[in-house]
DNA sequence: GCCGTTTTCGGCCCGACTGTTTTCAGTCG
């Protein structure tokens, strides 16, 4: 497959860290740093914007020389600056810094006074007793290095409906000592959280620290001040604390919430108007001109105010400042379910209840897309029990008030793209979604064109979880999403973002490319249960963070309007 | 390395906590 974003952004962070450990100008590391996140969070490809002529210089963060820099990347697969300082400084620098107490400057001291290379020299050095009198390693440091390096140095991101748990259970025993919100990724609805950012308002920040440290779960305690409290839980997940004064709230909440460099770019913005933003509130020299809300002090600084999906400095705080921001959907948009299994296949309930639990939701329709017969697993339908089925929903539809069950199908794409059911089966149904559930490790091209070829099919409304991953579990399989997604523009195919907790597949960035180039979006649970389809949260919460509107929504239609688009 | 109706050079976000220090650098978010 062609050089992705993703990989251009991941040598750019690699060719950060390495300057920075060589002690280059900070701000130049910056600069790559910023790149890397403007690359990744790009609606098209890199590739197909050289494609199209596209000046890339254009781009926040991305001058005449990172422009060059990106095409000789992409031409060549290669980035010639990495390869040079990885020959120069060899090892595992980079994953040295994701030691705690690592950090650049004594990663440059170890790599010279000591000679470690590798997590293996270094753990070896510690055992030597040779970082004795190497300045800045005290007897604390080390001991933490040295237990850092018995366990295995798994980055833990976690699941965001995982993290939601901790986070409530946290938050009802907090709340006695003020006004307790979650903030940070967990706020801007990442799909995964990294640790959880607690912000409480209170003018007795240690005794909230010290009900921190109290907590059942708490399996250590890495940092406790006057204002900040920072634990480990036993699930591993990490817990920031915060208290501030109730007139911080906003500036409070804004910083916590993050993301950092959306964080930065709303700090240059104080800049120019000679202001200073912190976490306490923006302020003209002593004077505290905002800090309450965050609504206040977007508005002093110009801006529409921005939803906390939105902040990841991906281009919207320009929209702001123009005042066209988009209006992101939301949960109560949504009129209905357009990917739903019953207990004809592995669903646990029955049509009629889905039907019962999605109509209870407020719903006026929802699609019935038990599997296919290739799915055995599964009892999948072939084109009888199809016919069958579709008997069922109507005698079941002509007893339900309001509310309709439209008949589908999810169908399996096979190996070669051609779906699991004859067309003249999938020409009685007023929803197909098609999905891959076999040959995850297709070649990029091989897979890429599996798909294309099954949007080809006319009966096809949507594709099912497009690139099939299950966080932390499965990545998703090599498909060129540029391609799948300007297929599905042409095609007038619609791309579902599936809302199970373990896929939230289309992902955010993938989202916002589906949108960039026109294309419609369901926002489906999966449901399998009836209590399933509550997580239409986590669906509209990637869709927001791919900035889509209702509008680009196609199950917040009305059932006419829906039917018109679902025809091609 | 980026960026600019203040600048094409000289700026570049800001504060808390820790450990190792004799007043602060490094790390972290």
């Amino acid at each position: 497959m062609p050089v992705q974003n993703a990989e251009i952004a991941s040598m750019f962070d690699q060719t950060a860290d390495l300057l920075e450990i060589k002690g280059e100008n900070p701000f130049r590391v910056r600069a790559y740093r910023k790149a890397a996140r403007t690359v990744e969070g790009l609606p098209q490809s890199v590739r197909s914007l050289l494609a199209a002529h596209e000046d890339l210089s254009e781009l926040p963060g991305i001058g005449k020389d990172l422009a060059g820099k990106i095409a000789d990347i992409v031409a060549s697969g290669h980035f010639e600056l990495l390869d040079q300082l990885k020959k120069k400084m060899p090892g595992e620098l980079g994953e040295m810094a994701s030691l705690p107490g690592l950090g650049p400057k004594r990663i440059k001291l170890l790599y010279d006074e000591v000679k470690v290379r590798t997590l293996d020299d270094l753990k070896r050095a510690i055992q030597k007793g040779k970082l004795h009198g190497l300045h800045g390693f005290g007897p604390v440091v080390e001991k933490k290095l040295a237990a850092a390096l018995e366990k295995p140095v798994a980055e833990k991101r976690f699941k965001l409906a995982v993290a939601e748990a901790e986070a409530e259970a946290l938050v009802a025993f907090l709340r006695d000592k003020g006004r307790v919100v979650v903030a940070g990724s967990y706020r801007r609805r990442r799909d995964t959280v990294g640790d959880l950012d607690i912000l409480v308002t209170s003018k007795h920040g240690a005794a909230v620290g010290d009900k921190l440290v109290g907590y059942d779960s708490v399996a250590e305690v890495l940092a406790q001040g006057p204002t900040r409290t920072t634990v480990v839980l036993r699930s591993g997940i990490q817990v920031d604390l915060r208290a501030v004064p109730d007139a911080s709230y906003g500036a409070a909440l804004m910083y916590f919430t993050g993301s950092k460099a959306h964080n930065i770019a709303l700090r240059n913005i104080a800049n120019d108007h000679k202001w200073k933003l912190n976490e306490y509130g923006l302020f003209s020299g002593k004077r505290r001109i905002a800090g309450a809300t965050e609504e206040e002090i977007y508005k002093k600084l110009g801006l529409a105010y921005i939803p906390p999906e939105m902040r990841e400095d991906r281009g919207e705080v320009a929209l702001a400042l123009k005042g066209e921001l988009p209006r992101l959907v939301t949960v109560d948009d949504i009129r209905g379910d357009l990917h739903v299994h019953s207990d004809w296949t592995d669903g646990t309930a029955s049509i009629a209840e889905m039907a019962a639990a999605a109509q209870a939701r407020g719903y006026a329709y929802m699609a019935l897309t038990d599997h296919s017969r290739r799915q055995t697993m599964s009892h999948g339908l072939d084109p009888a029990k199809v016919a069958r089925q579709i008997r069922e929903v109507d005698k079941l539809n002509a007893k339900l008030k309001n509310f309709t069950v439209l008949k589908g199908i999810e169908v399996d794409i096979l190996k070669d793209g051609k779906l699991d059911l004859p067309d003249k089966t999938l020409e009685q149904l007023d929803v197909v979604v098609a999905s891959v559930h076999s040959f995850f490790d297709l070649p990029p091209e091989a897979q890429t064109e599996r798909i294309i070829r099954a949007m080809r099919n006319p009966y096809v409304s949507i594709i099912g979880h497009p690139t099939g991953r299950l966080i932390g579990e499965r990545e998703p399989y090599a498909v060129d999403m540029d391609r799948v997604t300007s297929a599905a523009r042409e095609l007038n195919c619609c791309l579902e973002i599936n809302g199970q907790p373990e896929r939230l597949d289309l992902n955010d960035i993938h989202a916002h490319m589906a949108k960039s180039k026109g294309v419609k979006i369901a926002v489906s649970t999966d449901a399998h249960a009836t209590s399933s389809f509550a997580y239409i949260r986590y669906g509209i919460d990637q869709a927001r963070r791919g900035w889509l509107t209702a509008d680009e929504v196609i199950n917040t239609r009305r059932l006419p309007e829906l039917r018109k688009l679902l025809k091609r």
